[in-house]
DNA sequence: GCCGATACTGAGCGAGCGCTTAGCGGGACG
DNA sequence: CGTCCCGCTAAGCGCTCGCTCAGTATCGGC
């Protein structure tokens, strides 16, 4: 097992650049909220209230409701892309930097799921700049994967049909997993990561 | 190319069982808000004005909104049983069935991406009892397909370390295609299907 | 001890929500 | 022609939303 991210301490940790602490606690008590009842059932006053303030607090941090959600997307994602180039960028073949890039970028997903549901599902709420910002991130997470690719079937270890749509369904299968795991079910991050990296190294025929 | 489900003749059909005539419309207006903005951002004067009706009428044909919701999560994932079902039993090899089942639910994901999204994705919405009965339907579809994989194992033809990781990969992949395909997008249903089909037969290590 | 800045609260505004109710209009039947 | 029924509308109720603002407690600097 790699170490492309840091083995997370908890949920909360990864949000040590916010400051100052109460605009941390805010901001962590909307990621955990906006995961449980999504972005537009949640209420300000819900947010204050888990972060142990007054509704109006919550105004003198963030201008506005969506400006949360806007920072723990763009943090979020920069830290998705984060864990994709560091396995992009080791050394090794393309089957282990694939290997390693997806059981780093699913573990991601598994244990911090309340974040990355946050960041991978409720895109659509943020206004057309946020969004069109957040989307080019996304750009550069798929940059990175289909670099992997196509370094293997450039090297003749890989065989794959449609490099792009392999690619699309690679970083699919790897998203989704904030929408299904459960910290209570049977697998640890861990066991996904690695069932996936096998998953998707048969998926794109590596030798 | 199977004809696991009928090719649909556009996103409205298959609401057929729906009656009258207004409580169908008001079905299909809701599925299409719903799928754009999402269940909580979605208000019952939009869902009426789509549907050519004052915001009364609604409550005519429906109790609540969530009622709404319910009907079109259940006769969804009944659709979706079904062409699971279909695609398991028919004759044929597990290879075969596999690539069945795949082609066809993702098919229908894609093809109908805004039925699919409201299907899948807004299931958090629904209170208890109607969520229980919806997540009833998912557990059918999990073992339709574990089947398939299962007789593949059994049979020598699928190389499977984790016969449940792998199922829910499998599933899993194909659910996320309602999240990300673009019907402007590079390919239609069909091409995701088969790239999906050939995929998948690679990720149980068909023969 | 006093001052201004900073971080926060209590109260509440205007708007829009899900949903209700009284009543209207037009077709079916005598 | 009169009567009832029923799908539908106009109006609006009670409530909660995102957000604001006047006022307060606390603290460092002098």
């Amino acid at each position: 097992m790699s170490t492309a991210e840091e083995t997370a301490g908890g949920e909360t940790s990864a949000w040590g650049e916010v400051t100052p602490d109460a605009a941390r606690r805010l901001l962590i008590a909307a990621v955990e909220a906006f995961a449980e009842r999504g972005y537009h059932a949640t209420t300000t006053r819900d947010i204050a209230g888990r972060a142990g303030m007054s509704p109006a607090a919550l105004y003198i941090h963030y201008k506005t409701k969506e400006e949360l959600l806007h920072r723990i997307s763009r943090i979020g994602h920069e830290k998705a892309l984060e864990i994709l180039q560091t396995a992009a960028r080791r050394e090794g073949g393309p089957a282990e930097r694939l290997a390693d890039a997806v059981s780093s970028f699913v573990r991601w997903h598994a244990g911090g799921r309340t974040t990355a549901r946050v960041v991978q599902y409720e895109l659509d709420s943020l206004g057309p700049d946020a969004r069109a910002e957040i989307l080019a991130l996304r750009r550069q997470c798929d940059a990175e994967v289909r670099g992997i690719i196509e370094d293997g079937v450039a090297a003749g270890d890989f065989d794959v049909l449609d490099v792009k749509g392999t690619t699309l369904a690679v970083l699919s299968l790897c998203i989704d997993v904030a929408r299904w795991f459960n910290v209570d079910g049977p697998w640890t991050p861990d066991e996904v990561g690695s069932l996936y990296a096998d998953l998707v190294l048969r998926m794109v025929g590596a030798k």
